[in-house]
DNA sequence: GGCAACTCATGACATCTGTCATGAGGAACT
DNA sequence: AGTTCCTCATGACAGATGTCATGAGTTGCC
């Protein structure tokens, strides 16, 4: 018997998801959680073999539980689900130790199978996925353009960007200058959006 | 018994809400559909008591295929489930005839329970849904200015905005500077995401 | 008919942004 | 020690953007 923890704050999907693991005879959900703080209190307690995580959370995101609980219960096989694939989770998911990514587009048929193979150690990737993760390729920016990049998603003016950053105003526009360049947009909010997309910020 | 339609374009919440729906005795799931389009072919065909809705899919929104279900088959109700609520949304979804509108962080209970009001002819909104949406209050923007706004949330700059929209870029500017105004934004974006949030477009 | 609101346009002006040249200082690698 | 890259900054320039005044044409309402 397979003990599982799911973890996603939306009642509806965390309870359905529930009821179709529980028809599987070989799976059993031992413990479900709301939040990410939540998630990683309960895995101390009931110490699952296998935790389901969405990805998006109201606190911390599903790469930060995977994260402590990989330090923590090195004997659980974390595996993340999602609904909003960008390519940047992915590759975050996988160096936070990963075992299992998944789009919520799948059956229930696969959850069950991938639950079963990171339980014995495998790991999965949705095809889909991982081949729109090759294809956005690593980021050509660096930490500080991606850093300057994500304050001007909002759209603030740069003068808020330069505070928000303890920057001079013209360096956060050289940055963004050469964010733009790197993206080969017109302007930085689509140089955000662009590098939004790719998972890049 | 009541006839149910589901439609959600992700595969293992339409299967997992399914598997909860058919645990209720009064309940049955008839035809789900993965697209607007094949939820609307699919309710002409097996003409469900009750419509239940991603409002996020593919193709159609969910309003949309609200909107043709409510004009070809006036028996059947219709509610909406959605992950992100925005009150535009919840506006247009009721100007659709929606007769439910609920967050997915419902519980299982909640959904069975508004499934079952919506077919007796009540109406169900989710409260801190309702609450948002009088909150975020009535758009100040004129049509043009919603028009030109959501051309710009991408991060267009105005000369594209302009072509799109048909329009001389002196223009676009104008409505752009109206709809700042309105917003109490300090630039465009900021000025989209705002009204994106408001669900004023 | 008169009025108000919306749509579309132009021109002028100030300011904001994007781009480029340039340079100092630090870290990493050879 | 030399090279390369990143970080942070300044100054200058052109072009994009936001703001305002103004006006013509339309529609809907009283």
């Amino acid at each position: 018997m397979i003990r599982i923890l799911l973890a996603d704050d939306e009642h509806l999907i965390r309870g359905a998801m529930a009821a179709l693991l529980s028809l599987e005879d070989d799976l059993e959900v031992v413990a479900q959680a709301a939040t990410g703080a939540e998630a990683i209190a309960t895995a101390r307690v009931v110490r699952p073999d296998v935790a389901v995580i969405d990805l998006q959370m109201p606190d911390l995101d599903g790469v930060a539980v995977a994260q402590s609980l990989a330090r923590e219960l090195p004997t659980c096989s974390t595996m993340i689900v999602t609904s909003h694939g960008r390519p940047g989770h992915l590759k975050r998911a996988l160096a936070a130790g990963v075992r299992g990514f998944l789009p919520k587009t799948v059956s229930s048929d696969v959850l069950a199978t991938v639950v079963r193979t990171v339980h014995t150690g495998g790991r999965y990737v949705d095809p889909a996925l991982a081949a729109e993760a090759i294809s956005a390729g690593d980021s050509p920016l660096t930490p500080r353009e991606a850093d300057v990049l994500e304050l001007a998603l909002e759209g603030a003016p740069i003068e808020e960007i330069a505070r928000r950053a303890s920057l001079s105003p013209g360096t956060v526009r050289n940055y963004l200058s050469s964010a733009v360049g790197k993206t080969g947009a017109s302007n930085r909010h689509e140089a955000a959006r662009f590098a939004r997309a790719k998972g890049w910020i």
